[in-house]
DNA sequence: GATTTGAGTGAACATCCGTACACCCAAAGA
DNA sequence: TCTTTGGGTGTACGGATGTTCACTCAAATC
């Protein structure tokens, strides 16, 4: 424990505990079922003092969804930014999904199970996020010379397949027990491939 | 009202008025958040004749499960028993599924809720059920013609794109506000095209 | 060094929660 | 007709909840 502590640090400090506590919490129980006693107790403070960070329960889940998405945007944009081969940048995408998937599981599990979990404005937030990841899949498709010739709608189409299928194998991953997540994992990246190589051009797996 | 009424047409309507008041309440909270008082002040019984019906909250959510998918499977075995050209099916259950989708609300939004929302044993029966359709959906399509060369192995990851696709499309078909429902049906239906038809084969949309 | 600021405290509140228990009374069964 | 059964009632309980308010006391500012 540090000497001495800036009053900014303890006040960061504080808010990160909180978020923590939230994430472990919700590993649990849902959000709209999240008891604000419960969590400060958690957090080792008296329920007032969960204030002096949030202006409700509603603004914590806000920060937990930015907080959630904050580091998967980091990786996806070091893949982009190292420039990969287009036909390479799903595999590669996948992967760092997959990496992040395993160490950050609390900000996963929160995300699918708040997709669609009821308290609206959460939803509505992670909704945008993946608005937002659905928007720039599509420029990126677009550079990938088997798609070259397609409209922005169809890619539009086949850049929501495929945030639905990120979406739902990262559910299904945190989901599971931890020795079946291996299977999960192999079963996305084919999935994947079948979808951006196509039905019609695909070839049975080897094996 | 019923002049006289025998004692299980009594407790099935009880029953029923349970269900219903539960699938009212998941539209505004999750399932994990139901508060056993509210419910039965809905119903417009007192809390503990709760108990008659049901041995917990946990297993009126099981029976949330099965009344859910119940009128789905019902469909859904309508189109098979018809017995429709292979290469129909997959429109004929998109539509089906829009059609119960329009009618059926409230059970979609639980099951959309509560696919990975917090109460274990819920989110396992959501899980079986899904399996199954995805089981299903592999005999279907090895009768499809342009599939008969394809290995299970195969055949399930595609149907298992399938039912993701219909999962999330649902999903965002609940949530989304009554105006702008059809542009995502629409669009599932062309997602559904997409998949089947294969990215490679795939013609760009006319118009 | 004196003053202001603000994160965290602790008691108190009204309210809601799930469940236990004894009870009622009409339908079902003898 | 008398007895049993069982869905529904009413009260009462201990405990948890969100929010209020006046407080402390160290860091920040002057």
């Amino acid at each position: 424990m540090a000497a001495t502590e800036s009053r900014q640090e303890r006040k960061d400090r504080t808010r990160r505990s909180i978020l923590d506590a939230a994430l472990d919490l919700l590993a649990h129980t849902s959000f709209s079922a999240l008891s604000l006693r419960q969590l400060t107790r958690e957090v080792g403070i008296v329920p007032t003092a969960f204030y002096r960070h949030f202006a409700s329960l509603d603004e914590l889940g806000l920060a937990l969804v930015d907080d959630s998405f904050a580091s998967l945007r980091d990786v996806l944009n070091a893949v982009r930014r190292d420039n990969p081969p287009p036909e390479e940048l799903i595999d590669r995408s996948v992967d760092v999904l997959v990496e992040s998937l395993a160490d950050d599981l609390p900000h996963f599990r929160f995300i699918a199970r708040e997709r669609y979990g009821g308290v609206a404005p959460v939803c509505e937030a992670i909704g945008r996020e993946l608005d937002l990841f659905e928007r720039e899949l599509v420029t990126d498709l677009a550079r990938m010379p088997e798609l070259a010739a397609w409209g922005a709608r169809d890619l539009a189409l086949l850049a929501g397949l495929f945030v639905n299928l990120m979406v739902s194998a990262a559910a299904e991953f945190v989901a599971a027990e931890p020795e079946s997540r291996g299977p999960l994992i192999t079963r996305l990246r084919h999935q994947a491939r079948m979808l951006v190589v196509g039905a019609a051009g695909w070839s049975p797996l080897p094996r």
